[in-house]
Order: structure tokens, then sequence, then C-alpha cells
DNA sequence: CCAGCGATTGAACAAGTGTTTAGTGTATGA
DNA sequence: TCATACACTAAACACTTGTTCAATCGCTGG
């Protein structure tokens, strides 16, 4: 739940107002000038408020990050990221401009987009194992490396939610997110590949096994200029 | 193979230093000055070749998608895929700017980024077909939506290659990009996924499904305001 | 030989950028 | 009540941006 009432501090909407152009535009892109008009004011108070275009990216990027950590903290738990995905699917709109900022950080290189990434790595990571644990998820040799790899695959689609969306014919109104009805259309292919695997036997994981002792005896000559 | 000497037309110089830095510093950010000193002319002559900014990004674009298309296109056979990841993995400098570019075309919202994902789907869904076809590759109901995944799964790579290096510890000199040792380190992971599956049974995709089912039916009531 | 043409440059321009500054209210606390 | 502090604005500043323009340089065709 969110307080979308305007009670907010003037400082609180400047911010909020520069988490959605950034998010929209890119930090450089967007002009200091054009959060003021967004959040009603002079450009002068920007600064006031923040010291420099910057520092008002910081503080973006400390609020989304609070946000994210505190909705994030007990993803853990199945029942609660039940909820949150369907709190996400009946209510998009309220998540679109920190969706967007976040993506556009994990573009750029910036101390939140990292921050963020290695959060979503290590709370997969915690899933894994505990699924692991309860029997539920197979068990890897390489735990870290999967949750690299799973915490890449989800967040592909926060990465690439455009293009999902023209692909699989949606509107294109919204210019980045993915709607409801699109996460409905991935899920089932998603998890098919999940639970029933991509290919129908191990030829090419052995392949590649191979390849690649292969390539690492010959790697001081192939790699060679 | 590329021509890395430097008998090129200085148009043809001006387009690859623009390449470099709208890649490096997003389309936005990148100045026509940066472009024209590095390629060693006056800003003027920029805009003598190319009109203007917008054109030469649309020079830009047509390049990059050109040169991809003509490698994408015999992807579909095995052997000239392997040797492609075989000359990337061991020339990875010359293909840096490319990657660079296209992932920012892609975060972007651009023709270019567009036709490229849209072509890699296609590409997927035809490997996916044949694989089909051939028994390597399991039977889907819906092969368009898998395709989709699968593609936005394997360009997560390179959209987060900046992340996945940082998460597995490799040395982040080079910026976004995605090395060799990574690649490797990367890949059985991704394949162990792919070939025995992610979960251990179906419990997930089973509940997902009914969900999704239990969902589509109240969803004139939860939707609403 | 030379007229012409494209490549190329340096300087300038107008617009937009982040930031500063001086000034105006408007509270709050002594 | 008054002075201090703070939120806030309008205007200006210095700088960068994309783009234009006149003027060269070097070649090539007649």
């Amino acid at each position: 739940m969110r307080l979308t009432a305007e009670d907010l501090t003037t400082r609180a909407r400047i911010r909020d107002a520069a988490i959605g152009l950034f998010g929209r535009d890119g930090f450089g892109p967007a002009t200091v000038r054009a959060v003021a008009s967004a959040a009603g004011v002079s450009p002068g108070l920007v600064i006031h408020h923040f010291g420099s275009k910057a520092g008002l990216r910081e503080a973006c990027d400390q609020h989304v990050l609070a946000q994210t950590a505190s909705q994030g903290r007990e993803k853990t738990d199945p029942a609660t990221a039940r909820q949150l995905i369907q709190d996400y699917l009946n209510h998009p709109d309220q998540y679109a401009d920190e969706i967007a900022y976040i993506r556009r950080s994990l573009g750029d290189e910036s101390e939140a987009g990292d921050a963020f990434f290695d959060a979503v790595v290590r709370q997969t990571q915690d899933i894994i194992e505990a699924g692991i644990a309860a029997g539920t998820i197979r068990d890897f040799g390489d735990v870290r490396s999967t949750a690299v790899v799973v915490a890449s695959n989800s967040l592909s689609m926060l990465m690439l939610g455009r293009h999902l969306s023209r692909a699989l014919g949606a509107d294109v109104t919204e210019p980045h997110g993915i709607g409801p009805e699109l996460l409905r259309q991935l899920t089932i292919p998603a998890l098919d590949i999940y639970t029933n695997g991509f290919y129908a036997d191990s030829r090419f994981l052995d392949a590649a096994r191979d390849a690649l002792q292969q390539d690492t005896i010959n790697q001081g000559r192939e790699h060679a200029p």
C-alpha cells in the first residue's frame, strides 16, 4: 500500500517528480527545469533543496532503494511474494515510476543499480537454498552462479519489458512497463522451462562441458594474438 | 573477421567513433564535439557528413543493424553459431563497441533496438522449431511465447553484463562487456537449468496455472478500483 | 592551366544547461 | 513585537549544446 494523496512535503514532491523524469528520460536528458516544472516549483528551489542535480539523483537513489528494500526483505516468504505480485497486478501504475527508475539505474553504472542487483541476487540465492532444503528446487553444483543466472533472467523482463510487450502484441501505450496480461502470458512458458527444461536431453549440456574442457586446455594457444 | 586497419573513409571513422561514444555514454549525453574529437575532426564536419546529430544516429543504427544482421543470418546453423561464439571468445574487444551500442538501443526506445530484438526472437523461434523437428528441444504449447522468453533470457546477459561481472567477482575494467571467463562460468548453470529444469517438480507450474485460472475468473472484480 | 567542387576548419550563433544571487514573503520563537 | 530562519521566486550568470557560415585546402575534369 502506498500513499497517493498529495500531502507530501515540497522536497518529497520534487524528489518524486525527479524519479519519474529520470526513469522516463534518463538522468542525463532529464533537466532540472523539467523536474521543477513537473513538481510545480522554480528551478532554483530544486537546487536549494538538493544542492545540485547530482545531489537530487542521490536522494532519488536512496529513496527508491529504501522503498524496494523494505518490500523485498520479506520476499523470501512465498505467501508475501504472492501477495506482492497480486498487488502489482491489481495496481501496476503505482509501481511504474519506481520500476522505470530501477531499470535506468541498472543500465547506467550507478551504485544504486549495483546495490539493487546484488540484493536481488542475494534473495534469489536465499530462495534457492531454502527450496533445496525443502525439496522444491533441484540441487545444483554452483548455487551462487545459478542464482546469478536466475536473477538475470528475472530482471530481463524488467529491462526488456517494452520489447516483450511489442513482441507479444500488447498495446505499447506505456513505454516500458510490463502489464498484467503480459505477465500472465509469460508466466506459463517461463515456468514450463523452469520445470520441464528447454532441451529434450543433455546433449547440449554435455557438448558445452566438452567444449569448455577443450577450450580451457587450448586456452593458451587460442587466445594468443 | 573484421577490418581493424585505419584505411577507413573519414565518414566511416566518424560513424565508428559515434558508435563507440553512443554506446558508452548514451545518445543523449554523448556530444557531437566528443564524437568529432574522437574521430580527429572538427564538429562542423560531423554535421556536414550526417546533417544533424539525429542523422548521425540513424547512420549508426543502420550500420550496426546491417553488421549484426549479416552475422545473425546464418546463426540457425549450429556449426556457424559455435564458430561465431569461438570468434567472440578469442577477440571480444572487436565486438565490444557494437554490443554496447545494441545494449543502448534496446534500452532507449529506438527503431533499431526494436528491429534487433525482433530479429533475435525470430531466429530463436526458428531454432526452437528446428530443434523440435530434430527432437533436441522439447515440444511446447506456445512456441512463440517460449521464443520470447528464451530470447529475453539470452539478452539479459547483454543488458546486465556489467552486473554479472560484478556479481561473479570479475574485474570490472570493461564497463559493461561480458568477458570470456565470465561466459564460461555462466554457460554450465544456464544450460543445466535449460536441460534439467530449475524446480524439482511441477508444483510451482501447477500452482501458477491454478492462480491464473482463478485470477482470470476474478479479474472483473479484483481489477475494479 | 584553371574552374569548380567536395572535404575541412575555425569562429560564431542561438538556445538550453546547471547554478548563483538578490530579494520577497511567511512563519516561528524569544 | 520583532528578528531570525526558512521556503520560494525571478532574473541573471557562465557554460555547453547543436548547428551555421564564410573561408580555405586539395583534388580532378575540361
